[in-house]
DNA sequence: CAAAGAACATGAGCGTTGCTCACGTGCCTG
DNA sequence: CAGGCACGTGAGCAACGCTCATGTTCTTTG
């Protein structure tokens, strides 16, 4: 538990780091096994046998990799919450920089909505959760995090163009509540039906419009 | 399935209904034990067998009674719900009736929270949820359903006293969002430390109002 | 290039969990 | 008080997540 020379750090939740070239294509092929049984089936009914079976792996060298079932729940969660960084940092440093408050918001959400329609696995994985949800939590923890530093950062500068005065604490505190509620009801469209997650879409664009506004005038 | 002459409708998750009073008097222990073994340490790792343990009842008896572990968890859920939809009733037809709309708001936000503080068995059950998620989940929208029902029709009679039009339709999307977006703010605020979890209450607040401004103005 | 060791492969089966079922006891109506 | 219905009981079953002992393949080294 000590020494720690040769591990970088411990971002890793496999068990064994899969050194070989056959061992990592066995890896991917776990993964995408699972993603898609717990798509179609659901977390809870799906068994760690199934996703071995699936995969055409027998089960010892699914835990090889992964020391528990939560860990493969995990490592598709992480992966997510990179991508859709990627994603929105993209916009951001790109096309968004010129665009106004907001058209920007409009962009962000719209992006947003599509990584989640588009990856249908992530709805999934968080739809029915299971017992190493406070893990989970934390990886979703993480991710908003990210965000979050992100928002702060384009808060403050954007605040400052526009003559507004906002405080480091008063940016952070924003920028929280902003991913935290526009992922929130992202995440109600995605599952909706298709006349009322259009919608909210929409309604997520107004809603965080009309809070920045406020809170920038209040500055 | 077709008869159900006997049955009042199907709003029971109880497999028998006790007609003894020992045997009631056990449900209520059963129910006492799990919410307290679910708080301290979670839905999922509490066996039906430590909650039989604790209400010093065999498993059988528990069975008796529920069909499954989902049914605790979702006859606890129900419960819930409940109190919070007449706890909110009782306020918005009572001295919240005479308040104006942001008074009005920061009083349903306020008493939202204390209920979410006061019942920490609310959140433990939706922390680390379990199998039984997609039944627990319609609960949760049951509940929703009847808040978003009672926003409704308080929005369309303050928009009507303001002087505003608001269609129906609007009326419904605006609580929804409302509804969803403050119940997440505020169970993010009741599982945050003291500094943050006091700031999104205001947050939430100010979030409601400023989206409803705007909403209402552009009617 | 052979030998040694590390990484990987395999599946029978263990411990635990949610839950059943066959049988026994108490209560309540006619 | 007799019949029947509701309730009580706990050994044990099926299914699950996961282990471990043993065998195989790859990589490194003298």
């Amino acid at each position: 538990m000590a020494d720690a020379s040769a591990t970088p750090a411990e971002p890793s939740p496999l068990r064994r780091q899969p050194r070989q070239a056959r061992s990592q294509e066995r890896v991917r092929r776990i993964l995408a096994a699972a993603e898609e049984l717990f798509v179609s089936g659901g977390v809870g009914s799906t068994t760690t046998n199934a996703i071995a079976a699936k995969a055409g792996v027998p089960i010892g060298s699914l835990y090889q990799f992964f020391p528990d079932k939560g860990a493969i729940l995990r490592r598709l969660a992480q992966g997510y919450g990179e991508q859709l960084h990627e994603a929105l940092a993209a916009f951001a440093g790109g096309e968004g920089a010129a665009l106004p408050l907001e058209a920007y918001i409009t962009g962000t959400v719209a992006l947003t909505d599509r990584f989640f329609r588009d990856h249908p696995g992530y709805p999934a994985i968080f739809m029915d959760v299971q017992a190493t949800t406070a893990e989970l939590l934390a990886i979703e923890e993480e991710a908003d995090a990210r965000l979050i530093a992100d928002w702060s950062g384009t808060l403050l500068e954007r605040a400052a163009a526009e003559g507004a005065t906002l405080s480091a604490e008063d940016g952070r505190l924003i920028a929280y509540v902003l991913v935290k509620t526009i992922g929130n009801l992202l995440w109600l469209a995605a599952t909706q039906e298709p006349p009322l997650g259009t919608q909210l879409v929409r309604e997520a664009s107004e809603l965080a419009i009309a809070y920045l506004r406020r809170r920038l005038a209040a500055a």
